[in-house]
RNA sequence: GCCCCCGUAGCUCAGGGGACAGAGCAGGGGACUUCUAAUCCCAAGGCCGCAGGUUCGAAUCCUGCCGGGGGCGCCA
């Protein structure tokens, strides 16, 4: 709202100071310091060069020419270093953004449709059904559900996959591993020796397929540990569906009778070479096997072929060069090359009694997803994951993690909410008057605390719209704990109920008050961590408290 | 050798062309007769790995180097 009148304003002034061509696009921020004013403008800079002005002049007569004129809530606007044009607003504005968060409510505010209902499948976790899920899985879970959620309110259509590797060797391996541990023996030298193995072989019914048996076991297992941290996959792909389908075969032909691919030295190769990669890939070895990149270039052509627009794959950073070939493939089937994203994260580290714990699942030393959650509940691991960008590497030590839990910033956000919900209920306790919004002097609400949650509130949309274009959710875990932080410093210096308070002032503290629950219920909830009214006593839950 | 990611406060990390670089934790000092102190405030802490370049402007973009992690198979 505001951003449109003050752009509007300078676009006129800069088509009256003659200057041509006008900028494609006006950019305005909100500068750091305060006494840069509440927004800022660099077109004078960006400009200066085109239109043959000193920077500074050209600001200046902009400066002036909207000074004029003025859009509605200017106080001043002023010329600044090299030539930033500062508008100094009253805090008009802000009340204003109070007024549209109560007006759009949880439902509606900082929502944008310029999603415009691409269908989106984003693929994550996809660790193979041959065990348990490792803390590292944890990550790609929190990490693509929040994405979908974002895309979401962003206006995408969202579907959540999971991609099973449910053939070859490394199954094989796994249903040996579980038949020789069934049969009271030791699995083979190369299969899977986690104790969990012994674990499943107990459990498995006389007769059984062990092949099949395990796989839905891991799977079952798979979507238990996830749904924990509330995530739950719209599909389950299997590759070896993909394979009976004869989708694999079908692809393969489609490529061969393209050109796309050739036989050379007994195997079938990829001309990945053409699209980038470093070179030629195997499609089908010399003795007729495929490799694991045929079925996956299948699988991307069912994906698009089931009517999404737009694939995100969500793959551990162990993978990149893997991400040139497959595109490749996928192009050579006549895709599109946007049409297939795959985001890197780097992989997680886990720490346990000080030193690193190698993560193998054949070698069996794994740490569960479930492991951490027992030890510091759902939201806190689920909040970890997203606290940081999926570029950096994160390392989860979980004695730390243990001993500092009630640390964790999941507890500060959730804690701003669990306020909010006690002030409420102490206001209808108290029988306290709310009248509408509209009936109410906001224009009261001028400390800086109060105003700081109003702008930490109108950031909601560009942070969210920004975390749907970068694909980073974890923009919104920052928010989160600002827009906490400006309500906690809010709480502590403006009391709301207190008996001595104005009524008018008390009734605008009111509905700030719910603005900032919108808010913070608005990030809870695409964060996945729950909104607690209250917060269970710290004594309840030290460590241990597994539930 | 080639490719990808990272290097920011003691620690864990935000910031990824805009003005004087931020938060949490650790450590120092304060604030509860009050709507929950899981909170707040103050002080302290930085050649933003190094060196060049682009730009009116670089922690941010480009190049090179250094350091850490990962990947370079007719494995998955």
């Amino acid at each position: 709202m505001i951003r449109k009148h003050l752009i509007d304003a300078l676009s006129a002034a800069l088509a009256r100071s003659g200057v041509e061509p006008l900028p494609a696009t006006i950019e305005i921020g909100r500068p750091a310091r305060a006494e840069h004013g509440d927004w800022s403008s660099n077109v004078a800079l960006v400009c200066a060069k085109v239109a043959g002005r000193n920077p500074r002049d050209l600001a200046q007569e902009l400066a002036e020419r909207i000074a004029a004129d003025p859009p509605v809530h200017l106080r001043r606007v002023e010329v600044a270093g090299p030539g930033f044009v500062n508008f100094h607003l009253d805090g008009g504005w802000l009340h204003d953004v109070l007024r549209q968060v109560i007006a759009e409510g949880t439902d509606g505010y900082a929502r944008a449709d310029f999603g415009a209902g691409t269908a989106v499948n984003v693929e994550f976790v996809s660790a193979n059904p041959t065990g348990p899920l490792h803390v590292g899985g944890g990550r790609w879970a929190a990490y693509g559900d929040t994405l979908c959620n974002i895309l979401a309110r962003c206006g995408f259509a969202p579907h959540r996959e999971y991609y099973l590797n449910d053939r070859g060797r490394q199954m094989d391996a796994f249903a040996e591993s579980l038949v020789a541990r069934n049969g009271g023996g030791e699995p083979p030298e190369d299969g899977y020796h986690g104790d969990y193995i012994t674990e499943w072989a107990a459990e498995m019914p006389a007769g059984a397929d062990a092949l099949e048996w395990g796989y839905a076991r891991a799977r079952r297992d798979v979507a238990g540990s996830v749904a924990r941290l509330g995530v739950r996959f719209d599909t389950w792909s299997s590759e070896r569906a993909l394979v009976r389908s004869g989708a694999v075969e079908e692809t393969l032909r489609t490529l061969e009778a393209s050109g796309a691919a050739y036989r050379a030295d007994g195997a079938v190769w990829l001309r990945s070479a053409d699209g980038g990669d470093d070179k030629d890939r195997v499609l089908v070895r010399s003795d007729g096997e495929p490799t694991y990149l045929l079925p996956d270039i299948a699988y991307h052509a069912d994906k698009l072929a089931r009517g999404f627009d737009l694939l995100i794959d969500v793959w551990g950073a162990d993978h990149h060069g893997y991400v040139e070939r497959l595109t490749a493939g996928v192009c050579a089937l006549g895709h599109r090359r946007e049409q297939l994203e795959v985001v890197l994260g780097q992989l997680v580290t886990v720490m346990r009694g000080g030193e690193e714990a190698k993560i193998s699942k054949r070698a069996g030393n794994l740490v569960l997803l479930d492991d951490l959650v027992d030890i510091v509940g759902a939201d806190a691991a689920r909040m970890t994951f997203l606290l940081q960008s999926l570029g950096s590497r994160q390392t989860i030590d979980l004695d730390v993690v243990a001993a500092q839990s009630m640390e964790n910033p999941v507890f500060y956000v959730q804690y701003a909410h669990a306020r909010i919900c006690s002030l409420m209920a102490t206001a209808a306790e108290r029988g306290v008057d709310r009248p509408p919004v509209d009936d109410v002097a906001l224009e009261l609400l001028s400390d800086p605390r109060e105003l700081e949650v109003l702008r930490s509130l109108h950031a909601l949309g560009d942070v969210l719209a920004e975390a749907a274009r970068e694909r980073a959710p974890h923009k919104l875990t920052t928010w989160a704990r600002q827009l906490a932080g400006a309500f906690h410093g809010f709480y502590h210096d403006c009391p709301v109920l207190r008996s001595d308070l104005d009524p008018p002032l008390a009734a605008a503290r009111l509905w700030l008050t719910e603005a900032a629950r919108i808010g913070l219920v608005i990030a809870l909830d695409l964060l996945g961590v729950s909104a607690p009214e209250r917060m269970e006593s710290l004594a309840a839950d030290s460590g241990e408290a597994a539930e």
